[in-house]
DNA sequence: GTCTATAGTTCGATAGAC
DNA sequence: GTCTATCGAACTATAGAC
């Protein structure tokens, strides 16, 4: 209802474009790309179809709206996971673990973040997002070369070697629903494995590390 | 005497759609997606504009077609570099330089068919081809148990985890020309070296093409 | 080949805020 | 009183059906 660009009014407008890019998520993780039409949105926003427009520019603006949204929570919660203390071997794993066990609780999201055809506008931002993920690994990975527990290599190559890794191997069936398979702990398993070995420890098996917990909670 | 498509008909049907990709894909690899107009590519095969519609479906059906005959390509001299006689992880080491060395060499096509955003017809021939490559791992490294030259693992993450790496690492700067650069040669080891080591031999050096414990060697 | 259904986009009218 | 976010119907384009 306000009108003009005070606190109140920003605000508000702030919080019917949450709406919005809440709503198209929510269709994302549901449904993938395709789900995401203006007027669905607009619906499930309450508001009306043309309003979305004053918000977004037009559908590919709402398209990559929604994937930053999502994709974001994702790299924030990985970010925050790998964030503690201790020695990069284990901010590593941990930071993997969190990044694959997120991805096979919500196997539909992921499927729509991580390979899901949805355009260029969407393409574009994922070319984004992968670069923070491998700015994120490659800290730790320096980080072990700087206390000697990760052997001398290119870390930019090995960064870029864990993200696409866990990328590819967490694209699964996307007709899949978000039902938990029976093998999904030993997938998972098996995937952090492969994906430490990848990285040259020092010691071979640094660290035994066992935690399956979700500290971001999705909502 | 009604028309019939006689072989000679037939041939030269196939000749002239050949040439319109092919001239779609020399368009990709010079300078990507982008470059590739229904109407450059008909100039430069020689033939009207329309005529192209005739061989394709629509633009995408063209941009399909030019990712097929380019990604099948490359798919086809690895494939046959891995047929090679010999133990499973010289066969996995020759794919993966196969691969990463030709992707050097063609950086802005390697470029255009591992990541540039091409709308969602590209993207889904992508996974196509992913799927192809994640096969041909697959089937090496289940020869590699086979022979117990390579340790217990799942089969199906670590080739999707070998396809990913492989993909994300070679996914360099899009500005950068085919330029071959003086570090190309390190790159490529540390990549080929990274795979290697994701992958649980029997024996810690199956090879003597890579060294992944001194950084040392000179190539 | 035409027709219809669907979905993205636009626009004039309305009403609420400064 | 002026300004602008909102509405929702109309417009347009495309894809699929008959």
């Amino acid at each position: 209802m306000p009108y003009r660009r005070t606190t109140q009014v920003q605000a508000r407008l702030q919080a019917t474009r949450d709406r919005i890019v809440d709503a198209a998520v929510r269709r994302l993780a549901t449904s993938g790309w395709a789900a995401i039409s203006v007027a669905g949105v607009a619906r499930d926003a309450q508001i009306a179809t043309g309003t979305v427009y004053r918000h977004l520019e037009d559908k590919d603006a709402l398209l990559a709206a929604a994937f930053r949204r999502a994709a974001g929570r994702e790299l924030q919660v990985v970010t925050d996971a790998a964030s503690t203390e201790g020695p990069p071997a284990a901010r590593l794993e941990v930071a993997l673990r969190v990044f694959a066990d997120r991805a096979l609780q919500g196997r539909r999201l992921a499927y729509a973040l991580l390979a899901e055809p949805a355009g260029a506008a969407v393409e574009a931002e994922r070319l984004t997002y992968r670069a923070g993920y491998r700015a994120l690994f490659h800290d730790i990975l320096v980080d072990g070369l700087a206390d000697r527990s990760i052997q001398d290599h290119d870390a930019e190559v090995v960064a870029a070697v864990l993200v696409g890794a866990m990328s590819e191997a967490l694209v699964g069936d996307p007709v899949t629903s978000d039902d938990a398979s029976p093998d999904d702990a030993s997938r998972l398993d098996a995937l952090v494995a492969a994906c430490l070995r990848a990285v040259p420890f020092a010691t071979p098996h640094p660290t035994t590390l066992v935690s399956t917990d979700d500290p971001g909670g999705s909502a």
